[in-house]
This record gives C-alpha cells, sequence and structure tokens, in this order.
DNA sequence: TGTTGACTCACTATAACTAGTGATGAGGCT
DNA sequence: AGCCTCATCACTAGTTATAGTGAGTCAACA
C-alpha cells in the first residue's frame, strides 16, 4: 500500500486546544508533512495560496452566521486544495454541501483519519485497498465483549449464540490478531478504538 | 522548586477531539503520569474514588443543563482531586464558582498550563498522608506479569515463587481494587504507569 | 458452479483460574 | 506484647478457558 506523507494541512480553528487535538490526531497518521494553524479567517485569505496546502480543514465558526458565502470564492486561490468542514455546533446543510468533507466534533480518531484517508486517496491516483478490518463484525463484537470482561458464558447469552460459537470466534480472533492474552486484546481494543476505557471492567 | 511530575488526571470530555487537544497540552507540560479519558458522566461515577485522580477536568456540557448540581456530591468519593470546569459554551457563573478552576475553550496552551500549574502547587502544600500505592510491590510485580499477558505459572517461575503465592497475591490484588477481569487490570495498570503500552502482549 | 469466508454448533481432553479456608514466619507500629 | 501487613505455601472443589477437530448453512464472488 502506498502512503502519502508529505500531506500540507491547514487548519483554521479558533480554539487552541481544539487545534492542538486535529493535530494529535493527524500526526498519529504520520500523513502530515506540515500541520498550520490559523484562528481566523481574515487574516490568512491572502496568504492560503502561498501555503499551498492540500488539505484545508475550517471550524464553520469562523464564518460567523453568514452562511450564503461560496466556498469556493473564499479558497479561489487554492484550487488543488481539499476543504474540510468541521462542524462544532450547528451549521446549515445546505451550506455544508459545498465542502469536501466534513468532521463532526464529535467524531472519533478513527472516523477522522478515514475521512482525512478518503480525501487524500481521492486526489491521489494509485489508491491499492485500504486496511480492510482485520476482524469480522461478529468477532468484533465477541472481542468487545471479552475486553469489557466478560466470559465466554455471558458473552454467549448477551450474543444469544452458543458458547461454542463464542470460543470459535474467540480462536479466530486470535489467529488473526496473534494476540492471546486478554490484556494483549484489551490495549488492541483500544487502540482500534472498538472500546472507550471507561467501559472495560 | 520542586515540580510533581505525577500527577493523574481524568478529562471527561464527549469530543474526542477537544479530549486529545488537552491531552496534548497536558503532555507537554511533563506534569502527568497518566491522562483517563472518559466521555461520559454516568458511566464513571462509581469508578471514580478507584482512579484516585489528582485532577478532574470535566467538560460542563456533560452536566446538560441541570446546573443546579452540587459538584462537591458529584465527586464526593475523589476527596483528594481538583475540580477543574471545561468551559465550551456558555455556562451559568454561579455553577461554576464550585470548581478550583475554569478552563476556557479559547484559552491558549500557557494559560491551560499556568492554571494546572497553580492547581498542583495548592495542592502539594497540603500534603500530609503520601497516598501510598494501593498495592504491594510484589502485589503490582504479580499485577505487572499479569498484564504482560503470563499465566500463573509462568509469573511463578519467573518470580521464583510458587503458584500458589501467585494465586494468593492475586486474590488480594482482586481485593484491593475491586477488579475482576483482566482487562480491567490493564487498564489499571495502564492508567497507574505500572506498564507501558508496548509492554503488553 | 465451485470456492471462500462468516457464522453457527458440537465433542474431547487438558490446562488454568477462582474461591474459600488455613497456616507460618518476618517485620513494623503502638 | 499485641496487632497488622506482607510474603510465602497448601488443599479442595468447582468453574472456565484452550486446543484440536469436525461440520452444516448461507451469501458473495469469480
Amino acid at each position: 500500500m502506498i502512503t502519502q506523507t508529505n500531506q500540507r494541512i491547514i487548519i483554521i480553528e479558533p480554539s487552541t486546544i481544539v487545534f492542538a487535538g486535529l493535530q494529535s490526531i493527524i500526526e498519529r497518521m504520520h500523513i502530515a508533512e506540515s500541520i498550520y494553524h490559523v484562528t481566523e479567517l481574515d487574516t490568512i485569505t491572502q496568504k492560503l495560496a502561498q501555503l499551498r496546502a492540500d488539505i484545508i480543514i475550517v471550524n464553520t465558526a469562523v464564518f460567523g452566521f453568514h452562511k450564503n458565502l461560496s466556498i469556493k470564492s473564499i479558497f479561489k486561490d487554492c484550487t488543488h486544495a481539499s476543504i474540510i468542514a468541521f462542524v462544532s455546533q450547528y451549521s446549515d446543510s445546505q451550506f455544508l454541501k459545498q465542502f469536501d468533507d466534513i468532521i463532526d466534533i464529535y467524531d472519533d480518531a478513527q472516523t477522522i483519519s478515514a475521512k482525512i484517508r478518503h480525501i487524500i486517496e481521492q486526489d491521489t491516483i494509485d489508491i491499492t485497498e485500504t486496511d480492510t478490518t482485520e476482524l469480522s463484525e461478529r468477532e468484533q463484537e465477541v472481542l468487545i465483549a471479552v475486553v469489557k470482561g466478560l466470559i465466554n458464558k455471558e458473552i454467549a447469552s448477551t450474543l444469544n449464540i452458543s458458547i461454542h460459537t463464542v470460543m470459535s470466534h474467540r480462536k479466530n480472533i486470535t489467529r488473526k490478531t496473534g494476540i492471546k492474552s486478554i490484556s494483549g486484546l484489551t490495549v488492541y481494543a483500544l487502540f482500534n478504538n472498538l472500546i472507550k476505557q471507561e467501559d472495560v471492567q
């Protein structure tokens, strides 16, 4: 699989915290050459072209309540950049249609990564298959239950299947991931955002 | 100046992005031993005491519109934790007075760092009882081995004790922490910095 | 149409863990 | 001296998990 690791990204976001969060998530993707922070729209419009960004993520809040704006014209100098809306509060759905994609403040890291990857892949010709999920849906369900601390019998009853099936799934999970221990599976599940820390135990 | 580098911090914040931002800013301060993410209030209240946090940062949005809540009573099990409000939208100022400090979503990194440092310094003055670790040294060793994925027999041989002793320790660990599942112990060990993620499995 | 993968279930035998009780010696604290 | 914790070990009985093999149904796909 060919990955692009030289993306130039601009984030237009008033809040330092939110910027830091997006930055941190994007950095973990190892696709960005640079991440540029802009807090206001006005100060940047002329310089945008200069920065030659590949991706611009813009908090729709910076547009204020003037929702009749044309995104195309605002970013007219960035012809080859993909513009992603970042929505942290209600935004008009017609307005949002102008963007290449939308990231919601409540999206999880996996979703955000997927959206950005998708944008990059659209721009890149050589898309080879993206990581298909290693585990089947049912296997993920079983894994989540295991990590929640349920024993096989309990998993069987919550999923309405026989304990034999549960064991069968668990054997397949072990085979596919190569992880034998519950603690290892816990880290795997946390890392892959299959479960939240507070749901464990 | 004595700096505290072993703060256990819980962030109660629905948005992954905002959490990642706070995490990233706090990590740069090098004061946190662990940063725990919780997305909802309901799922965590009973477990809060167990986690023995020093600082709890809570997005006031999780309280919804019921602003007559007593913060003291919600966090009654965390007597020694400082509670910081994280405000991302309008919040009643009377309500906010209950908190030890307030972080606003538009605060810059420097301001946030200063606020957190201030909280820590206040606390370090009135440390009378050093929060001795809940688990004995031997129990910690056993716990780490468990979380590494070793089975009791293996733990026995690496620690040069009988398998009976290992089980004895494990029983005590379960009794003291109240955590029965290996996955729960894994989260506990990660949060309490007893083990690094990469050492698991 | 034949293959593959997902999902389901079963049987066997062995290994490992859990829970409860009990015991001993070392060391610290009051 | 008495009390407590830690660390060590043991026995019992019951529960749960692991490993290996096998097999049927169903849907997708080439």
